[in-house]
RNA sequence: GGGCCCGUAGCUCAGCCCGGUAGAGCAGGCGGCUCUUAACCGCAAGAUCAGGGGUUCGAAUCCCCUCGGGCCCGCCA
C-alpha cells in the first residue's frame, strides 16, 4: 500500500508540522503522576451524574480512540492498560486558543497525556474535566475502524501491536496468558521447584519425537540445534543433586503451523525426585484447580474461562490407556499385538503409517483416532504401552507397561508425566528398541545422556505441560495462534 | 504435501453467479453544534479491485499462473 503517499498519512504529517512549527514536541520524554484511567473512573463514580470534583486532580496517559465534537466542547475516549476512560473538553476550561489547538493537532490513535478533575457527565458517564491535554506521540497512520476493528486474520498477526489497541478481548487474552505463566510459576516455587534455564542451543536435539531446527556456530564451525524438549537437561540437574527443577521457555519443532500447533512454543517440565507418577499426578489436580481460577479471574466475560474452576475441579476422572483403547476399538489383546497387525490397524483408521512403524506409533495414532475425541471432561489416562516412550520406567505391577500419564480435556493433551527411567542400561536399550534401523530416528541414542545417567539419578517424576495448550484451555481459546504474540509467517515480498 | 475458500479506499464490507469501466459505513478534510459515547447535520475528497498473463469491442467480474492468508486433511505432540 502506498502509505506514505495517502491522504490520511499526509494530513497527519500536516499536524505534527502544526506541533513543530509552534516550538513544540510531538515525540516529549515523559508525562509526570500518571495514574490508572480505572482509579479516575472510581473517583468519578462516586460522583452523582452532572457532578464534578473540584477537589481532586489526576493525570492519565494513553491512546486517544474517538473523537466526539460539539463545536465547543469535545469529547475524546482514552485508553491506557487498565480500560478506558471519557475526557471531556471545554472551550470554557482550555481557552479559545487552547482548545483550538487541541483540535487541530490531535486524531485518533495519537498518544496523549490529559490532566483534570473527575466528573460525571450528565449521562451518568464517569470522566475526567480536562485542564490540559497534552500530545505525548503523534501516531502518523490511523488506527483500524473503532467499530469493527482489525478484522483480517493476517493483519492481527503481522500488525499484532495494531491487533493489541484495537482489540480489547486481545488484550485481555494475552493479559489472561501472562497471569496463567506467572502462576504456573508460582504455583511450582511454593511446591519448592527450583527454576532454571537451561539453554536453547545444543549438538542433539533429544527428549521427544520431533524434527529440530538446525543452525549453525561460527565458533564451533559446526551444526547446532534448537531444543525441542526440556526432558534430558533437567534430568541432570536431578544427577546434579537440584532434586526439584522446572524450566518454563521456548521449544522449537520444524513442522507447521496449525489450530494447536505453533512451530515455537511454550514448554514447561519440571522433574521431582523421590516422588513418582501417583505424587505428580495430585500436583496436576491441584495446579489445573488453582490455574482455573487464575483464567476465571482474569477473563470473567469469557464464558470458557470462567467455567474453567468448574470444570478443573477434582479428582479428575481417571481411566486405563489400553481398556479405554480396547473397548472403543471394540477388541481386546492389543498388547500382545504384533506390530504389523497394529500398524493394520492404525492404517485402517486412514493414517499413512510406514511399513516399519514402531509399534508406539501405532498406539499413538489409534489412541489418537479413537479414544482423543470422547475424552472431553478434565481425564488422566494412565499406565500407557512400553513402546510409547522410551524415557519413561516400566509399571512396576503390569507387564508392557510404563509409568505414564496424560491429561486430557476436550480432545487435546493438557499433560504428560512418567516416573522417570534412571537405570542406565534399560534406558540405552530403549533409545536403540526405538530407533530401531531408522537412521533419521527422533529418538537418536544420546550417549551423553546415558552417561550420565551412569553416574545415578534419584527415582522422580517428571511433568511436560505445552503452556499454549494450557491457556487454549483454560482461556476457551480455538487457536494457539490467538496465544501466541507473533507467530512465524512468510516473508512479505 | 493434497482439497476447498478468501484478497475491492487507511479500516469494515457490498459489487463477481449473469462482463458495460467501482459503491457504502467508519476514519480523515471543510462548515455547523457546550453533555456526547458506533454522537448528529451539510458539503467535498479518497481505489495499482493482491500481482502478472490470457479471452473479449470491453474484465473487479470469465480462464491460467504467481504471491499472501484462512479452514479441513496429511505430517507433527
Amino acid at each position: 500500500m502506498a502509505d506514505e503517499e495517502s491522504q490520511l498519512v499526509a494530513e497527519r504529517r500536516r499536524k505534527l508540522g502544526l506541533v513543530r512549527s509552534a516550538g513544540r514536541t510531538a515525540y516529549p520524554y515523559r508525562f509526570a503522576d500518571v495514574v490508572a484511567t480505572g482509579t479516575v473512573a472510581t473517583a468519578a463514580r462516586a460522583l452523582e451524574p452532572g457532578a464534578e470534583d473540584l477537589a481532586q486532580s489526576f493525570a492519565v496517559a494513553g491512546r486517544l480512540g474517538a473523537i466526539r465534537q460539539h463545536g465547543k466542547s469535545a469529547f475524546l475516549d482514552l485508553q491506557d492498560r487498565d480500560g478506558s476512560l471519557q475526557l471531556f473538553a471545554r472551550v470554557d476550561e482550555l481557552g479559545e486558543a487552547g482548545y483550538q489547538t487541541m483540535l487541530d493537532e490531535l486524531d485518533p490513535g495519537d498518544i496523549v497525556g490529559a490532566v483534570g478533575r473527575p466528573v460525571r457527565t450528565k449521562r451518568g458517564e464517569p470522566s475526567l474535566r480536562v485542564t490540559r491535554i497534552e500530545l505525548l506521540a503523534k501516531a502518523l497512520r490511523p488506527p483500524p475502524e473503532k467499530w469493527h476493528g482489525l478484522q483480517d486474520e493476517e493483519a492481527r498477526i503481522r500488525h499484532r501491536h495494531v491487533d493489541l489497541f484495537a482489540s480489547r478481548e486481545s488484550r485481555a487474552r494475552f493479559r489472561a496468558r501472562s497471569l496463567l505463566t506467572a502462576g504456573l510459576r508460582n504455583f511450582l516455587t511454593e511446591a519448592g521447584f527450583l527454576e532454571v534455564e537451561t539453554g536453547v542451543l545444543s549438538s542433539v536435539a533429544s527428549g521427544a519425537a520431533a524434527r529440530p531446527f538446525v543452525t549453525h556456530s561460527h565458533y564451533l564451525n559446526d551444526e547446532l540445534r534448537l531444543r525441542v524438549a526440556l526432558e534430558l537437561q533437567l534430568k541432570r540437574l536431578l544427577i546434579g543433586g537440584l532434586e526439584r527443577v522446572f524450566e518454563l521457555g521456548p521449544v522449537f519443532r520444524n513442522e507447521d503451523l496449525d489450530s494447536t500447533h505453533s512451530p515455537e512454543f511454550t514448554m514447561m517440565e519440571c522433574y521431582w525426585a523421590y516422588a513418582d507418577y501417583t505424587d505428580m499426578r495430585g500436583l496436576v489436580e491441584r495446579l489445573y484447580e488453582r490455574l482455573a481460577h487464575v483464567a476465571a479471574a482474569a477473563l470473567p466475560d469469557v464464558p470458557g474461562a470462567k467455567a474453567a474452576p468448574e470444570v478443573f475441579r477434582p479428582p479428575f476422572d481417571v481411566v486405563d490407556y489400553v481398556e479405554t483403547l480396547e473397548r472403543a476399538m471394540g477388541r481386546d489383546g492389543l498388547l500382545d499385538a504384533p506390530v504389523d497387525e497394529l500398524r493394520r490397524l492404525a492404517r485402517a483408521t486412514g493414517v499413512a503409517i510406514a511399513d516399519d512403524a514402531p509399534a508406539g506409533k501405532c498406539f499413538d495414532k489409534l489412541f489418537d483416532k479413537y479414544v482423543e475425541p470422547t475424552l472431553l471432561r478434565p481425564t488422566f489416562v494412565m499406565d500407557y504401552p512400553t513402546a510409547t516412550s522410551p524415557l519413561a520406567k516400566a509399571h512396576r505391577s503390569r507387564p508392557g507397561r510404563i509409568e505414564r500419564f496424560e491429561l486430557f480435556y476436550r480432545g487435546f493433551e493438557l499433560g504428560n508425566a512418567y516416573s522417570e527411567l534412571n537405570d542406565p542400561d534399560e534406558q540405552r536399550r530403549r533409545f536403540l528398541e526405538q530407533a530401531g534401523d531408522d537412521p533419521d530416528a527422533h529418538f537418536a541414542l544420546d550417549e551423553e545422556f546415558v552417561e550420565a545417567l551412569e553416574h545415578g539419578m534419584p527415582p522422580a517424576s517428571g511433568l511436560g505441560i505445552g503452556v499454549e495448550r494450557m491457556a487454549m484451555a483454560l482461556t476457551g481459546t480455538s487457536s494457539i495462534k490467538d496465544l501466541v504474540l507473533f507467530p512465524p509467517t512468510r516473508r512479505r515480498r
